[in-house]
DNA sequence: GTTGGTGCAAATGATTTGCAAAAGG
DNA sequence: CCTTTTGCAAATCATTTGCACCAAC
């Protein structure tokens, strides 16, 4: 509980009011490890409050995303990733074959994001970025194919 | 046209047929600079050829995007970007404040790709990738308030 | 009380798909 | 011929929105 109390504050701050539902969203998304859609989100809510609707939990979602709470993905899945901000940043290497994923640690991306701030004065924001391409099994089976 | 044949070529190597509307999407992807929604090919095969449907734009751009001749990129419109491959490969800086896009050279990224086969075997394949954040001039505007 | 939030139902809108007819090789 | 491709219409499906009611603060 006492993790949630500055998040709590955060949104009263930005005029957000506390309701049940996302309070309730929220300790779902602090205490699941890594992404999870906007359907499961209402899948979870509703085991304990059968009578919420999906636009409450992609409107809380919205919130969320403008506060920079969480992150927001295309992972070629069709529907979009959701993952807590504050977890450590990483992102995720996507195989186009076999749809695997591997986590990747975000320094491998801060040399480039520095060299953009230095040379076109772009804060890029890459929380959480999904870089498609092919995996080493992939490439070998394409190979022996 | 003599540019078009060994694009031609391919397409019947793999097994494609050469339909005129496959002929006509090809020339307008050829001639477009930059990138082109599938909305967009429509309207313009349209002023030549009335019939075309949608589904033919987006079961072309899938052929297509298998034998890697388009980039197909989420720029945060809601629709995808096709954009033909062999122009000079870059990327896009897209301002998350404005939506103003800056061109990225292919290189800023090379590095990092090279770490990624190196630690992971993982094949990255980074034709035409959208990069959020906030250009320069945001920035100021924001800090200004 | 105000203002923002919710549930419901209906809309949106890009992309996909089933199917019979047409055309490429 | 045989197979792929096409146009049309209808379906998908995640996300969004209008609205009347409710609940924070």
């Amino acid at each position: 509980m006492s993790c949630e109390s500055e998040i709590v504050e955060l949104l009263r701050e930005s005029g957000h009011r506390l309701t049940p539902q996302r309070l309730m969203i929220l300790s779902i998304l602090r205490h699941t490890d890594g992404h999870i859609t906007a359907a499961e989100i209402l899948e979870e809510v509703k085991k304990k409050y059968p009578y919420v609707d999906v636009s409450t939990v992609y409107r809380t979602m919205s919130a969320l995303k403008d506060l920079r709470l969480i992150s927001e993905t295309d992972m070629g899945s069709g529907e979009y990733q959701y993952e807590w901000t504050s977890s450590d940043p990483h992102h995720h290497l996507v195989c186009r074959e076999c749809g695997s994923e591997i986590s990747l640690d975000a320094k491998y991306l801060e040399d480039m994001a520095d060299l953009l701030l230095r040379d076109y004065g772009f804060r890029a924001e890459m929380d959480h970025l999904a870089i498609f391409g092919i995996c080493r099994q992939c490439q070998q089976a394409l190979a022996d194919g």
